[in-house]
DNA sequence: TTTTACCCTATCGATTTAGTAGATTATTTG
DNA sequence: CAAATAATCTACTAAATCGATAGGGTAAAA
């Protein structure tokens, strides 16, 4: 299931890109368009941020915006960090590996077997998709 | 993440498959050879017998044994029901299909249009396996 | 110097997950 | 029949996670 987490950050991401100019927009404004919790939302926007997604300006007339173009922004950069491993499971991760405890042979595993395609399935979709990708 | 749930229900019924016939093997057995906590594993052995994928014999010589022949496990039917929907997202589901609250509209969600994909990646890996092809 | 709006810390209730304990029922075997 | 065997059922618990909320603190601009 997909977090609420990494389901906002993906509309706050898409919000910020589908704007004409790339001037700072407020962290009530986003929330309000596409109904979130507001106090929720800015925790999302701090992480983004902290990544080098965002960009933010303090005082009147600040906000958050958008730092590289969206047809920069990969999927499989923005779920990593908001959703955390793209693999299901650890002995299959690429960025996040740890061997099973249980498991005494990868290469002897069905579970290992099958998560790896399911795994390569994942990143072809996210490497296909930048951010512009999912846009309207 | 895959639960554990699933991992071990995928681990067990790989196990039986690869028994030399189809006689039935004990839930300590299987948990034994497996590193699963037993009390755990009964509980996942009788979801699948009540979901129609084992047959169990009780008392002695007694223990649980594939109904169908692995070629005939498929698995999106045992993800469905060990992990649950496959899509990440109740919107683009085809079996949970349930409309997003917050989303006025899905057709102009980005969630929605990259969620699918995944759905539909991930869906292709499952239709693509049954129980043989992730043996050994 | 006041307002705006981002930044930070802490907490909370609900849910899910993984595992445990103990009793019961059905089957086989002596 | 009785005893052993192994699945079945009910109930409970500890821990973790999730989504949200509260309440300030701080930097920058007007």
């Amino acid at each position: 299931m997909l977090s609420k987490k990494t389901k906002y950050g993906l509309k706050a991401l898409a919000y910020l890109a589908s704007q004409q100019d790339n001037s700072p927009v407020q962290i009530a404004e986003i929330a309000k368009q596409e109904n979130i919790s507001q106090k929720f939302l800015e925790s999302i926007l701090l992480t983004l941020r902290k990544t080098g997604f965002l960009g933010s300006k303090k005082g009147k007339g600040g906000g958050y915006y958008l730092i590289k173009k969206p047809s920069e922004i990969l999927m499989t950069d923005v779920m990593r960090i908001l959703e955390g491993p793209i693999a299901m499971v650890p002995c299959v991760s690429l960025n996040f590996y740890e061997k099973c405890s249980d498991c005494p042979d990868e290469n002897a595993c069905s579970v290992n077997k099958l998560m790896l395609q399911v795994r390569d399935a994942n990143l072809e979709v996210y490497r296909n998709n930048t951010l512009a990708d999912i846009l309207l």
